[in-house]
This record gives C-alpha cells, structure tokens and sequence, in this order.
DNA sequence: ATTACTATAGATGTATACACCTTAGATAAA
DNA sequence: TTTATCTAAGGTGTATACATCTATAGTAAT
C-alpha cells in the first residue's frame, strides 16, 4: 500500500499510539496478515514489532487466534498507579539531570498551548501536548533504568486515562494547565525533586478520577 | 542435535542462565544460525528468543555482525543498583502476599543448603541457592508491576555479581548465609519490610564489593 | 431439543531462500 | 612502507510457503 518508507521502529510507535488513543479498543484483535499489508511489508517485521508490544503488556499474542489488545483489571490498574506514584518520587531523586533555561521554554509554549485548549479542545492536541510533556520530564531523570520504566508505565495506562480524558474535556484541560503551571515554577527554581512531587500528585488525582469513572456507582466511600 | 523437547521459553531460560553464568562472557558474538543448530530448530524461533534477550537488556543485535552479549559501564551499573536500592524499600510496603509458614520452611532448607556450601563451596550450587532465594522472595510482592522491575534487574546485575562471587567463594557463602539468616528471622516474624530493607542492605552490600573488585587500584576513599 | 463430534476456515508458529549490511583481508597506488 | 580501495565471506533482515493450533458452524446420534 505505503511507499516503504515504514521502518519497524516507526510502525511500532504507530501501532503503539492507535492503541493508546483507543482506535485500537481493548480487546481488539490485531491480524499479523492484515497489518503487513497496511504497510505493504511481510509477515515477518510485523511479528517483531507485535511481539515489542507484548513486552510492553500492551497485547497479548494468541497462537491461532490473533494478537489481542490487552485490558486492565482493577488489580492491575491499581498496580500500575501504585508503581508510578512511587517512580514520581524518584524523578528528583536519583540524580537527574541539569535543568537548562531551555526546558523553561519548552514548558512555557507548551503551557500557551493548553491554555488554548481550555477555549478550543482537541482530543489529539491533548494527547500532543500531554506527550510532549511527558517526554521533557523523563528527559530530566538521569537513571536509565528509572526513565525505562517510567516510559513504560506511562504508555501502559495512557489510554485509560486517555478514555476518561475524552469524557470530560473541560476539566482535563484545566488540570492540564494546572500541572504545567507547577512543572514551570519547578523548573524555574531548578527543582528537579519538585517536579517529581508534581508529577506525584497529578498522577494521584489522575487515578482518584480514573476510579471514579470506572465505578460511577460507588461514591467515594 | 536435541529431540525437540525445547520450547521457546525454555531455550531463552537456558540462553539467559548462559549469560548469567558467564558461559557466554560479555562481548560474546551468538549466531542464529549455530544456535539453531545446536537446539535443532531453525532461526525463526531463535531470532524471537534473541529479540526477548534484547528487552531484559542482556544483549544488543546489530545487523551484519550478530547478536553481542551486553557489558556495562561504570554509570550503567549504578544505576541499576540505584533503582535495585529503592525497589527492594518497596517490596513491604506495596501490599505483599501473606507469609505463610510454607515460605519459612523454603528458607529454612536454603539455609541448609548455603551452610553446607561453606564447607564445599560450589559455584553451580552457589547460583542455584541465590536463584531460589530470589524466587521466593519475588513471590512475595504483591505488586506485578514491582515484580518484573526486581525480577529483569535481578538478571540483568547478576553475571556481575556473579564475576566477583567466583573469586572470593568463603565471603560469598558466609553472606548468603547471614542473608538467608536474616531473612528467615523476618519471615517468622511475617515482616515483609523486614524482608525488604534486608534486602536493601545485602544489595548495597554487594554493591560495594562489585565496586572494590572493579577497582582494585582505588582504596576507598 | 440437546449434546457430542467433526470438518473447515483462518489465525499464529516454523522453515527456508534470498536481500542487504558489515567487516576483514587482499591488492594496488602513492 | 603506508594508505586507500575493493572484494568476498558471513552475519542479520525480509519474504514466503508450509505446519500447526483454535474456534466455530454444521451434522449426526441420543
């Protein structure tokens, strides 16, 4: 179909991205056969990228059936936000890295950006802004190992928070700007420990909200 | 060569234990095809086992050259005991399972077994105690997403460690005992953060022979 | 009507031929 | 002698045919 411009790495993060902007629903079920054809290669790369994916737990590969987009229990939720509020508190911890006036800037615009969303939303300028957010800060972490696994927690729940995210604009836009608001002031004081703690606490109210939606039923007990 | 009994999972096992080992030291070059032959399967299913190698880190495939066991500098390895640090202070505190009398007796048969390994130090037996211990307590944490972190750190650090075991056998030993000592007294007393902390200190432990074996020139400062 | 079995369509798993990439050694020019 | 270039050997990357597994729909027996 495409012109070979496709590299494993690219369709990688293209796949990745369908799954977390929820064009690939969990549950789904991806056809190795149907996929190479999209991008007009063989079988062969595609099962490699399909089995990064799997170690990414964002599907599962099913002998004879297909390649399945995973879904997330309550435990496994629970497990995940756990993990991720606890990495936040590392961020400053584990000697980051310098903080330049350049990540000012890059804060700064993306602020302007969200502030503009809260007039005019756009679901993938939401998803734009939260990624590139997301990718300054763990450019800041300076142990590999955290920023592997920080980067891989984040993927691995985006589309949940993604799928609350498209139900109630209004109020994400706000804590979006709300949130860059803290990381600018953090960044201005070269706090790289603030940062960590800021991310802590939206990440905490992100998961308050994401148990709210998943359970309307039950207030706050 | 083999009658087919391997599965995919078992050969990455055997690949992994390999490299844990030192069978294939650092630097290794590993060729698909001498593998496949070796478990009489063809590339396909050893070019999936390389890929799983390549996400725990364990080694990097480069095209045209072939498949290069990993080594790790001296900022990689810090970091990597870094975040061993600080996930092992998490392992009591992210809901564990219960401890039940059975993981007592488990511990209990380990220490058996390291006693005797003072007397008749053996590397292979040495290896196998450090595995189950690891198990055990992996099993304990409650939390998934904690479990793979301390399960891929704890092979992706151990060939290093493993480096120095061999060459000091009696301190080794006498430390895998004080370590099982220590963390049979925490079971029996159903303290998982014991657990934890204890296993923060063997890890710190460690961390400060690796050090002292990479640099035998430098005295500690 | 229900249940157990069977056949079949379509998916992933595997084997293999070929394309492309990397590197070392040979070779020729300076 | 040194250096630059070329060539060939041997590695991983890709395409494709075939083997095997899974689920479903149809069919026959109870």
């Amino acid at each position: 179909m495409q012109e070979q411009k496709h590299t494993t790495t690219s369709i990688y993060e293209t796949l990745r991205d369908r799954i977390c902007l929820l064009d690939y629903p969990p549950g789904t079920i991806l056809r190795e056969a149907e996929l190479a054809r999209e991008f007009g290669i063989s079988r062969t790369p595609i099962r490699a990228v399909l089995q990064r994916l799997e170690h990414g737990s964002l599907v599962r590969v099913r002998d004879g059936v297909g390649t399945i987009v995973t879904d997330l229990d309550k435990d496994a939720l629970n497990d995940i936000y756990e993990m991720r509020l606890k990495m936040a508190e590392l961020i400053g911890v584990l000697s980051p890295r310098k903080i330049t006036s350049d990540d000012e800037d890059i804060v700064m615009e993306l602020l302007k950006r969200a502030k503009r969303l809260k007039d005019a939303y756009s679901a993938s300028e939401y998803w734009q802004i939260n990624h590139a957010q997301h990718a300054l800060i763990a450019d800041l972490i300076g142990n590999s190992v955290l920023r592997e696994v920080w980067d891989q927690l984040y993927f691995r729940s985006a589309r949940f928070w993604y799928q609350v995210a498209s139900k109630t604009p209004d109020g994400v836009a706000q804590g979006l700007v709300a949130e860059l608001s803290e990381v600018a002031r953090a960044l201005h004081q070269r706090d790289a420990i603030a940062i960590g703690y800021t991310q802590r606490n939206f990440i905490a109210f992100g998961f308050a909200r994401l148990k709210l939606a998943l359970n309307p039923e039950q207030p706050i007990s």
